[in-house]
DNA sequence: GATGAATGAGTATTCATTCAT
DNA sequence: TATGAATGAATACTCATTCAT
C-alpha cells in the first residue's frame, strides 16, 4: 500500500472519528482500526494525535478558505458577491459535517483558536474593509462591520450547530438540499433588508458610534 | 464540613475544570483537588463522572429558562420583549462563561442534545407561536419563524462562542460593559429592521414560500 | 494490606529487579508481579520509575553513610579507624549486593553522580582532613590524600565490582566469610605498608609537590 | 557509500550513544540518525542491537589487549614493566572514554562478563605468574597475587569511574594531562612502596596464609 | 460522611525488527 | 546495499471507580 494511501486513511478514521466523539475520547486504537492500519504507523506518518487533529483543520481551513475567497472574487455588487459568500459557506459546512463538529468542539474556545485565526483573519479583514468602503454606516455605530460580520457569521453557523437540534424540532432534515436552499433563501433576505438599511442611512459628516 | 458544601464544592471545581479542558479531559483526581475533596466522595455524591456533568448542565438550563422566561413574560409590545430576552440572554451568557464554553464542547452536537431540549423547547415553540401571531409573514416564506429565531439565536451565541477571537481582532474584551452594550444595541437595532419588514409585510391569502 | 507493607514490597521488588537486569530494563509490570501488587499500585506510591531508584538510592546511601560514619567514630589511632572503616565497607557491600551493582551500572558516571555526592561529600572532607593532619605528606605529593582515597576506594569497590568475574577466576565465592576475611586483611596490611612511608616522610618546611 | 564506511559509521554512533545513555536506552532510530544512515541498513550490517554491542566491546578489548600486552614485552625490571603497563592502562582509558562508561555499566556484574574474560584472563594469568616468579610473598598471605592485582585494577580504575565525581571535587579535570601525571606518579609510588615489602618479605619454606 | 489504598481496563507512544521494492 | 513502510509486542503511566475502615 502506497504511503500516501495509508496518510490519507488514516486521516479519514481519524476525522470521521473526532467529529463523533471528540478529540479527547477518540482513541489511536479505535483510528488504527477503522483505517484497518496498524496502531503504529500511526505515529509513524504523524508524530502525535495531536499533529492528526492539526493536520485535519488545516485541510479543512485551506479548502474553507480557497472556496470563500473564489466565491467572493467574481463580478456583481457587494451584495451579489456577499450572497455568494453565504452560499458558499452553507454548501461548505453541508458538504464538511465533520469539519462542523470538530471545529464547534475542539476550536472555538480551545487552544487551537490561533491556528484558525491565522487562516480567517485575512478574509475577515477583507469583509470590513469592503463594508466599510460600500456602506459609511458600517464604520461605526449599531450596524459596525464587526458587528454585522459576527452576527452573519452566526446566522450561517448556528443553523448547523444546531442542526441536530433543528432535525428534532422541524423533523426535517436540514442538510437536505430543499432545507438547505430555504436557509440560503432567509440569508439572501436578511442581508437584502439590511443592505436596503445601510443603503439609505448616510452617516454624514462626524456620524457614528 | 457540611455535606452541601461538599456537593457545591465539586460542582463548583468540576463546573470550572470542564470549562477549561473539556469534558473528557477534566480529570475526576483535578476535581477532588481543586474543591480540596477526597476523590472517592465525588462518588459518594454523584454516581458517575458523566452524572456530574449532567447536573451541572441541568442548574445551568433551569436557571436559563427561569430568566428568559421572566424576561418575556411582562408587558410591552412583542419587540419589546423580544428585546428584554436578547439582553437577557447576553446578560446570561457573559455571567456565565463556563457554561458558554461547556455547551459548546459537549452539548450542541453532542449526546446531551436531547437533555438541552427538554428544556429549551417549550420556550422555543413559545417563541414561534409570538412571532406567528403577530407577524403572519412569519408562518412561512424567508422569514419563517423558525428561521428568523435560529438566526437570532446564531446572533447571540456567536458573540460569545467566538468572544476570544473577537478579543484577538478587536483588542477589546468583549465581556466589558461597554463592548456588551454595543452588541445589545446591534442586536436591538437588527431586530427592529426586521420587524419593519415584518410589519410592512402583509402576505395576504395564499402568499409564502 | 498495610501501605507500608506495599510500599515496601514494591521497593523490595525494585530494588532486585534494578539490579538484575539494570534500570532501564526493569519494567514496572514485573517489579508488580514480583511485588505481589497492582500495577497502578506502584504510581500511586511513587510518582515515578525514577522516584523508586531514588529512593531505593537514598536509603542505601543513608545507610552506608551512617555505618561508616559510626565506624569512624570510636577511639583509637588513625590507622584503627581507617581499618574498621575499611571493614565495614566491605561488610556493607557484601551484605547488600544489589546496591553494588546498582550503584555502579546506573550512578557512577550517570545521572544520579550529584544525588550521591550530596550524602558523600561530607564524609570524603572528613578523611582528607584527617589524613593531612596526621600525615603531613599526604597534602600533596604522590602520596597526597585525594590520591590515596580514591586508591584505597578503588580497592574496595572494585573487590565487589569485579566479584563476578573474581568468582570465575578463582573459583571462589569472594562474598563468603573466609573470602571477605582475606580481602580484609589484604586491605590491613595495604594500609599498614603505605602508613609506615607515610609516618617517615617528614616532608619538612616548604616541602611537597 | 561503501558498505565499510557505513558499518563504521553505525559503530561509532553506537558507541557514543552506548556510552551516553546507556545500552537499554539508546534506540536503533537515534543510532540511525547520528550515523545518517537508514534504520534498517542497521539491521543488515548488524544482526542485532546487542551484536552491535558486543562488535563494540570485542574492538575495545582487542585494543586494550593489544596495548597492555605490548607495554609489559619489552625489557627491564617487573616493577618497571609493571610501571609501564600501569601507565597504558590509564593512558587506554583517558583515550577511550565511551569504553570506560560502557564496560562499567553494561558489563561488570552484567552478561558480558564472560564475553571480557575471554580477552582478560590470559593477561591476568600471566601477571600472577610474573609476580609469583620474581615475589615468593605473593603465592599466598596478605600480600597474594590475586589481592594485589584487584587492588591495582581498582586503583586504575576507580579513577576514571569516578572521574565526574572527582572533576566535582577537586575542580580538576581528571582527564587533562597533568592531572593524569599525577595519577600515574601517584600509582609508580604505590608501586614501588608495595614492591620494597615484597622484596624484603622472603615467606621461607611453608610460610604463607 | 469521609478516607487512603487498591484495581483492572485503558491510554498514547515507542521499540527492535522485518519486508517489499 | 539501501530504503520507506509496516508490524506486534511492549512500555510507563492514567483513569474512573470501588472497598474496607
Amino acid at each position: 500500500m502506497s504511503s500516501i494511501d495509508t496518510r490519507g486513511k488514516i486521516l479519514e478514521a481519524a476525522d470521521d472519528l473526532f467529529a463523533e466523539v471528540g478529540y479527547d475520547a477518540a482513541t489511536t486504537r479505535e483510528i488504527a482500526a477503522r483505517s484497518g492500519v496498524n496502531k503504529a504507523l500511526i505515529h509513524y506518518h504523524f508524530e502525535n494525535k495531536e499533529a492528526l487533529l492539526v493536520c485535519i483543520l488545516d485541510r479543512y481551513y485551506e479548502r474553507l478558505i480557497a472556496t470563500l475567497s473564489e466565491s467572493m472574487v467574481s463580478e456583481g455588487t457587494l451584495v451579489e458577491r456577499i450572497e455568494r459568500l453565504l452560499d458558499a459557506y452553507l454548501d461548505f459546512y453541508s458538504e464538511n459535517r465533520n469539519f462542523t463538529r470538530t471545529i464547534q468542539r475542539e476550536v472555538a474556545g480551545g487552544k487551537y483558536v490561533e491556528q484558525i485565526w491565522a487562516h480567517m483573519l485575512p478574509l475577515y479583514q477583507i469583509g470590513i474593509d469592503a463594508l466599510h468602503d460600500t456602506y459609511p454606516a458600517t464604520r461605526s455605530g449599531d450596524l459596525a462591520a464587526e458587528q454585522l460580520l459576527t452576527s452573519f457569521y452566526g446566522m450561517v453557523t448556528s443553523y448547523f450547530t444546531y442542526g441536530d437540534t433543528l432535525r428534532f424540532l422541524t423533523k426535517e432534515d436540514p442538510y437536505s438540499k430543499s432545507e438547505l436552499q430555504k436557509r440560503k433563501a432567509h440569508l439572501h433576505r436578511m442581508l437584502e433588508i439590511i443592505e436596503e438599511t445601510l443603503r439609505k442611512e448616510d452617516p454624514g459628516p462626524g456620524q457614528g458610534s
